[in-house]
Order: structure tokens, then sequence, then C-alpha cells
DNA sequence: TTGTATGCGTTATCAT
DNA sequence: ATGATAACGCATACAA
């Protein structure tokens, strides 16, 4: 005969110790140890201790899983970045976490690769998994993604950008006009002849709109970007040396004296091979990034760019979505300050037309 | 007669379209539906057929809480690392997160600031959260770390080294024998006089083992680093910047000719202190890092460093936990190569003992 | 304040 | 291959 019973179920005790168990040993009920564990402060004084000693003793831990279907709640929030590899990135999503943490929300990250298909597609999954509100970068998102974020009724922000689209939440701030103040000062230093080594602008709102703020402020002036003059490159060093060696092309009498780069990196990219090819940083020209990163202070001859304010952004977009999520007032964008730091990369022209 | 049963709950209807919804306009059952949906297999044609478009006409969206309580099964799992914001550590978790992506897994990060006693908090949580698995960094975890993963029968896996501790699964490398190699080579150049600015070893088992690497090799060969040459710093150009100037104090004929960063952002900091002492790397002075980072081949003269696959340990990490979740067959530790890679921050000493 | 009884949406067991 | 139905573990409306 077998020894064993027929058992209904053939579910492992995965988790042997549950509420009813904490509640049993407490001798109160699952309510009561639910109410306990969850609001304190609806519970007798009494009752508390003994469901808080009963739960210690048993090493009990809830299931997130059972308290989210039957709350509705998963104290989870969602971001989807293009990648993590980008420091400037990095940075961001590190201090939303950190916010989240301190405001008990876990944080599930996902990476588009620039590409909105796959930005829709991550959302969604990360939709499924419930999380509570959606952290985003830039403002050009596939189009469903919105109507999917209004049926779950999840809020969303845009982070890295505050442009017209009022529509949607954001905090950031305004690339157009950052590089136009960025490029107005090269203008102001005398420069007339530019060079852009862009972000790839195909998926990346915040790259195609530091062209766009280039060429608005050089046409203010009076000035154009010349085709020749704008190359775009994936964010990287090696790309910017490459990017530069492609804008310096052509005959020395008509090569630009400032090059404004689509990030930091592309920059340190530009500044090496410039030094490579015996060009002097900022004496026969200069250079310009995005960002500000760890290193764009220390290299030399120091780079002059936006200080990006990442970690700000992510702290923020925490906020703004937890209390969103906890019915909490919010505003609904928030700009942070980007600011020009002036360093040793930039410099008058050599030789002014 | 009550028209309405006297019960009503106040649920939100928060998610209008459930998988009973599908099945009905499918006309079949909730069980055949949830089959058609999860197991294709396991279902007729005409039913399958019937249940995909009726969830799409309803525009249904699995409830990952729901689906996790009866399964049993959270497809997430997590991370707990030390911060994103070292770049070293952002490109493992961004290759993480991709191969997980591709496996059909969220995953959620945490971080622990180098501290164990956080880190036990943050994979605390994660647990509660219901991962399925847990990456970590390093080996030095808190006593209660293990544990806990064990009473949750929570497969994890250490990242970053490859030590004796073989109780743990680990993807990674052997951090003392690795700056053992890497001194050796300078040692092999002549150097005699060394200065270390290492990393935290606080918390930071790696740091630690690279300090007993260098060590061990110096020993090798009956040398020693002296107190004073050597100095911890947190990972960071500014840090290596100061640590190069209190390395380098005191007399000329006494100063280290080789200086071993504990990883590469210190090195940056020790060759751009160095030119701004005006000593010559690697003329007067020979400097390697550890990580290789996308800056180390760019940054004059080029950096020498050990070269860390940071990427390939987030992707096999992420099969690894994988397999063990899915009964499949996962190696129990897996070493990664550790490559030296020499620059031009390295030369033999201008003047060897 | 505490207990009782559902219900959350899905998967899985069993019978058909 | 498909349907009926019992868990899954917890929170909560309601009664006491």
């Amino acid at each position: 005969m077998q020894p064993r019973p027929k058992r209904k179920r053939f579910h492992l005790p995965s988790q042997p110790v549950k509420l009813a168990d904490v509640a049993a040993l407490a001798g109160v009920s699952p309510a009561t140890a639910s109410r306990a564990l969850n609001t304190p402060d609806k519970v007798g004084e009494a009752m508390l201790e003994r469901v808080r000693t009963a739960a210690a003793a048993l090493g009990y831990v809830p299931d997130a899983a059972a308290r989210a279907l039957a709350s509705r709640r998963s104290r989870t929030i969602g971001a989807v970045v293009p990648t993590l590899d980008n420091p400037i990135f990095a940075t961001g999503v590190q201090r939303l976490e950190s916010r989240l943490n301190e405001r008990g929300y876990a944080l599930v990250v996902a990476s588009s690769d620039y590409r909105i298909d796959k930005e829709l597609r991550q959302a969604t999954i990360l939709l499924e998994r419930g999380v509570e509100g959606l952290m985003l970068m830039g403002t050009a998102h596939h189009p469903s993604l919105y109507a999917l974020l209004e049926t779950r009724g999840v809020p969303h922000i845009n982070t890295w950008v505050d442009e017209g689209d009022k529509e949607h939440p954001c905090i950031g701030f305004d690339n157009v006009e950052t590089a136009v103040r960025l490029t107005n000062y090269l203008l102001d230093l005398g420069h007339r002849r530019f060079a852009m080594i862009a972000g790839i602008a195909e998926g990346n709102d915040r790259a195609a709109a530091r062209v766009v703020g280039v060429r608005e402020a050089l046409a203010r002036r009076g000035l154009r970007l010349e085709d020749s003059r704008l190359i775009e490159e994936p964010y990287g060093v090696a790309e910017g040396r490459d990017g530069l060696r492609a804008v310096m092309a052509g005959h020395p009498d008509e090569r630009p004296t400032a090059v404004i780069c689509g990030n930091d990196l592309l920059a340190f990219g530009a500044i090496f091979e410039a030094a490579a090819m015996g060009l002097d940083v900022p004496g026969y020209l200069s250079v310009v990034g995005f960002d500000d990163t760890e290193l764009s202070s220390h290299i030399p001859p120091g780079l002059t760019t936006m200080h990006v304010p990442s970690g700000e952004m992510g702290t923020l977009a925490a906020d703004y979505l937890v209390n969103r999520i906890e019915g909490k007032p919010a505003r609904h964008r928030s700009r942070v300050e980007v600011r020009l730091v002036v360093r040793g990369s930039t410099a008058p022209p050599c030789k002014p037309d």
C-alpha cells in the first residue's frame, strides 16, 4: 500500500509561514494580524505586540503577489531608459532608485536601446508587471504608449525634457534652448564657423533638439551649419574621434573653429582626436559638450559643457510619481537648472573672419 | 426580490478586462483561455485562434500579481549592486537586464551603497517582492543573507568574484590573482618602489582583494608596500588626484616609480594629477588601473589596466539564474577572462634601484 | 477595536 | 482536448 495520502493539490509549500500562521500563533484573526502589520495605529497596543512578536518568531515574510492582488497595489514603479551604459543615465536611475527606496517602492528597469518600438514593448511588460508609475525618457514615444498608460491609469513622467508637449508631465529642461545658450556662448566668443558632432537623432528627441537649437542660434546671427559640418554618431569616445576627423575635413581655411558635441563622450573623443591631429584645443579649435560628467572637469584642458543635473531629475521623478500614486499634490511639470560650465576647451577663435 | 446581491464590494474596476472576459467572448472556459495563452500546444487549433482574437479584441493584459500568486512564479529576478553610478557596474546591470529580457524575465534593481547591512535590507525587500533569483556582487555579505536565500529557496549568484568561497555559486574572476598579475607586470618592467591608491576596503571585498594581491606579488620578490604608500579612496577621479598627491609625498628619491590604482577612475585622477605636478607618465611614473572603461584606451597616454568583462558577467549571471530557476543545467561557477591591456601609461622606471 | 467572509485574477487539479 | 472548481495569500467591507 502506498504510504502517501492522495493529495488534493500538488503545490510546494513554498512559503510555509503565512499570515494565517502568524495570526494563529498570536491568537488573533488574520484580519487583525494584517492590520497590525500594515496599519499599526488601527489596532490595540496589546494585539500589536503579540502579532509582531509572533511574526518575528516565525520569520514571517509577506507575499507581495498576494498582497498586490488583494490590495491592487504593487508598490513598484518602472523605468524605461535607452541604456544604462551611458553613465549620465545610470546616475539618473541610481538616484531614482534611491528615492523610491526611501519612499517604500521598488524599481524595475528596462532598456529601449533608443528604439521607440522597443520602448513600447518594454513599457507594456512593465505595465503587465503591475508597476504603478512609469519613468520615461524624452518625449518621442510610440503613439500607442500614452493610450496604454491612459487605459491602465498609470501615472508617467517624461524626463530630460521640458518642451512644448504640454499634455504630459515632464521633468527636465528645454534641450533646444540649452543648445541655443551653448551656441550663443561660442558666438559671443567670436566664433563664426561651426561644426556639430551630434548624437543619433532617430529615436532620440533630445539629440535632435540639440541640433535644432544650434541651428536656431546660428540662424539668428545669419549663420548656418554646413551639411558637411554636421555629423551624427552614436554616443561614444571613439565615435567622437571619427566625428572630429569628418567635420575637420577639407581646406584648413574653411575648417570650423568650434565644434559642438551632442554629449561629453563625443566631446572627449573630439578633444583626443584633435590632439592626435596636432590641433590645439582651444587655441586652434574650441570644443564643447553636453552633460558634464565626472571626467569633464578633469580632462585637459577641461571641457566647457552644459551641466545637466541627472541625479536631481531622478529624485524629482521619483517624488512626482510617488506623490501622484499616493494622491498627494504633485507639480505637473518641473524644470531643472542646466548651466553653462566654462572650462579650458573654449577660447576665442585664433583668426576670426 | 433584490435586483442586486446585498453585498457589493467597493473595488475599483481597475482592470476591466480579465481572463474571464476573454473566455466569455471566445465562448470557452477560463481554463481553456489560460491554456491557449500560456501553453498554446496544449490546445486545439480552432480554440487557440478564437481565444487569441478575443484577447486581442479586448486588449487583454494579464495581471502579473494574480498570475504570480496562482503559479508561484514571478518571472522577476533581482540585483543588488553597490551603486549604478560606477559605469562598470552600470554596464553589468545593463547586460543583465538585456539577457533577462530576452529570456522573459524582468529585473528589479536595488543599491547597497557598499554597505552590507543595506545590502541585506535590499535583498530582503527584493525577496519579499518575490524575485526568483538574486544577483549579488562580491562575496562579503551579511551573515543572515545566505540563510534568507536558503529558507526561501531562491538561487543567487555572486559576481565579480571567483574566490575560495566554494559554498556559493559565482561568476567572475579572482581579484587577488588579477592584482598579482598586474603587479608582476610592473615588477618585470623593473619597478621596485610601489604605491597603491586603493578603493575603500570596508564593505568591498574586491577592493580589499586587490590590495592583498599587490602585497602578495611584492612579497614574493621581497618587497613591500610602505604604509605611507597605500591610501584608500572612494572610487572617483578627484579622489585619484588626492591619492596621487598623498602617495608622492616625501623625498623625490624615495618616491614610488609605479602607482597601482584600485580602478580606472582613480587611475585617471592619478594621471591628471601627475600631469599637474609636472611628473611625466610613464617617463617618471607608471600608472595602472583596473576595469578598462571606455575612456581608458583614449586618455593620453593610454591607461595600462586589467580588462574586466563586466557586460559578459551580466549576461552569464542572467543565464545562470534563469537556468537554475527553470531547472536547466547550470554551471555552479564560471570564470571570465581578465586580461592585462598594456597601453602608454607604463614603462620601465627611469632610474631603477 | 476585532472577527467574519469574500474577492482579487489566475493557474492547476481533477474529471470528462 | 476541454470544463468545472478549488486553491494561491492577503486585504478589506461589513458586522459585531
